[in-house]
DNA sequence: TTTTAATCCGCAATCGATTGCCGGCATTTA
DNA sequence: TAAATGCCGGCAATCGATTGCGGATTAAAA
């Protein structure tokens, strides 16, 4: 029962006495094929247990109906909602997915995008890795003619498709959001400085400071603290100075702010009314801890379905020879929850 | 710069004026070749920027160095972790992974298959949607000489490689550790009963209630409550009733048991002294609610690496003609939290 | 020096599906 | 009736890489 061939187009056209093409024809629906024949050769391949052999097909086509997609983590709750907004969009169009992990490595990543280019997948997705500094890697992928669409994490001198939150004006609406509640010494967690949503999410900060006419201060800004660990090292600093913070903007993660609200926690200091935290991402935790935290929606899944159709879109009108760089900006959503709310 | 025709290994045989078959030799690194030409044809791929076209090469081989995965939803903690530990080990083989989500739907989980066996891939590696009923699709599988491997939620009398939870030893040692803990009246919120997981635990549940002659009280059962809000429904159900439970095992998910514990508290019910509460899964969240939940760790990203290592330890011996059907059983951990603590 | 063996390389078939082109037959139009 | 058109089917090349076989060259053994 095991491993016999598969049957081919060529089995089908030996007992019906035909030509394979006919065969091929009339699998593709083609009306170069009778009416009559059609229905027979799909009969007969019903009975064999005919499988288009998808391999062969894409060879000849030249293209894959394959789309690459590439993350840091697939256990993460942002990525794998993207990819499960990218899957639901691209099951609709016949489009297979093919899941690489980076782990945040570059070296990882390289070698991702090479096996990908291998595959002759006709669309690569990614968002980019922590550690990743040169691109070249991704002018490779379009050498090689093959679309690349960013997300999330971009590197923003490439001219590619990208889809991106609105960073910079969320992390804005949250701090604002803070001072708006009282509170006067804000400190910020931020993210690895190479990465552009950090970087962004960084400058909402300071504009959010500004426009309130707060004064930034250094020793409120912590880098790289982008964990719940380092969250909680860094919490454990910023309490102990002799002019604490009252608030901590965690701009870089969910988790983080989780560990800076269990090291307060455990320092007695009650949040919001002594210490206002805000995280970003709303992960499913953040509604459910005491006090709920305020957060970021990031709106994941319609994000990857937005990736998907954007490419689908651009194959709509690739009679445009050249490739018109476009970007989607998505807003986030600010959640307000108890973490920050001492008014009203 | 765009859609260059990709560089072959004939591009590269006529470069060097030498046959393609010698080019196709030097980069499988046959020995077969001499040294100085490998290296020039190394050499020489390189410049022209030369990447295989693994299409081309799966089909002539006959194997595609794909699995296929199929999940009831990617976005989901448990899976997502399977997935990431699959990849992961699939990576290391240079295999790679094909995802798809059947939506907790038997009609999607279909076509996923035929997608699959379509792509020719080595391996379908599958847990169940909750309404599969029958199992034509995965006898299909089979019979189309691919490697199948369930987790998880498998079909038990499809004898197939499985790497399964031994669900019901854990379901018998959480309810057993709910007991000793003093709980008397301790209901069960189940899931649906075609999936055998949920049959395993309740069977568990069923033991230990025997082993410590406790009644098996209908009353206490709720079928169906496997999300949060299912699960607060059911314990509206159950701490209403005129003999209500002090303790609910949430056997389904940590979801319905976070249910649970939202209502208790919006009833005022103290947890875990006038109701013990224990989930299952271990999601990220039970660490963190108040109290913290009991549960049951699965191993999910070592279940994932389990069955990926089954696949090709399977291959390294495929000297035998028949496939012996193999399960590995992993035994899941009962994680003591707050939620059920209530002696010492 | 001759035989044997080893090493390298090329030819050509192959994997399975697709598709441009040609030709036979039937139908329609002049 | 002859010419034009349309329909349907087959032939054969093609996509790119792999591989069995045979031949040529060289090195080693007798």
């Amino acid at each position: 029962m095991k491993n016999k061939k598969r049957t081919t187009i060529y089995d089908i056209a030996g007992k019906l006495n035909i030509a394979a093409s006919s065969v091929s024809r009339a699998l593709n629906n083609s009306n170069h094929v009778n009416e009559a024949t059609k229905k027979l050769i799909l009969k007969t391949a019903a009975e064999l247990n005919y499988k288009r052999n998808t391999l062969a097909s894409n060879l000849r086509k030249g293209q894959s109906k394959t789309i690459g997609v590439i993350v840091p983590f697939i256990n993460q709750n942002f990525f794998s909602n993207v990819i499960a907004g990218i899957e639901e969009a691209s099951y609709q169009k016949g489009y297979n997915l093919i899941i690489c992990q980076s782990n945040e490595s570059q070296n990882k990543e390289v070698k991702c995008i090479n096996t990908l280019i291998n595959q002759h997948v006709d669309c690569i997705v990614i968002s980019l890795s922590v550690d990743s500094s040169d691109h070249r890697h991704l002018q490779n992928v379009i050498d090689n003619g093959i679309q690349l669409i960013q997300f999330d994490r971009v590197a923003d001198e490439l001219a590619t498709l990208k889809v991106i939150n609105d960073n910079e004006q969320a992390s804005f609406e949250a701090v604002s959001h803070i001072i708006e509640q009282g509170y006067k010494r804000i400190a910020l967690l931020e993210g690895p400085q190479n990465l552009n949503i950090f970087r962004q999410r960084k400058t909402g900060y300071l504009n959010a400071l500004k426009k309130y006419n707060l004064p930034i201060l250094d020793a409120l800004i912590i880098e790289n603290a982008w964990t719940k660990e380092l969250g909680a090292k860094a919490t454990r600093k910023l309490l102990n100075l002799a002019e604490p913070p009252d608030a901590i903007f965690a701009s870089t993660s969910d988790f983080s702010a989780l560990g800076v609200l269990e090291v307060a926690s455990a320092m007695g200091i009650k949040v919001p009314s002594e210490l206002g935290i805000c995280g970003y991402s709303n992960e499913a935790f953040t509604e459910i801890t005491s006090p709920s935290i305020t957060t970021v929606d990031q709106f994941s899944i319609y994000m990857g379905k937005t990736v998907a159709n954007l490419y689908f879109q651009e194959m709509d009108n690739k009679d445009e020879t050249e490739i018109i760089p476009k970007i989607i900006s998505i807003k986030p959503k600010l959640i307000i929850r108890s973490s920050t709310q001492r008014n009203g």
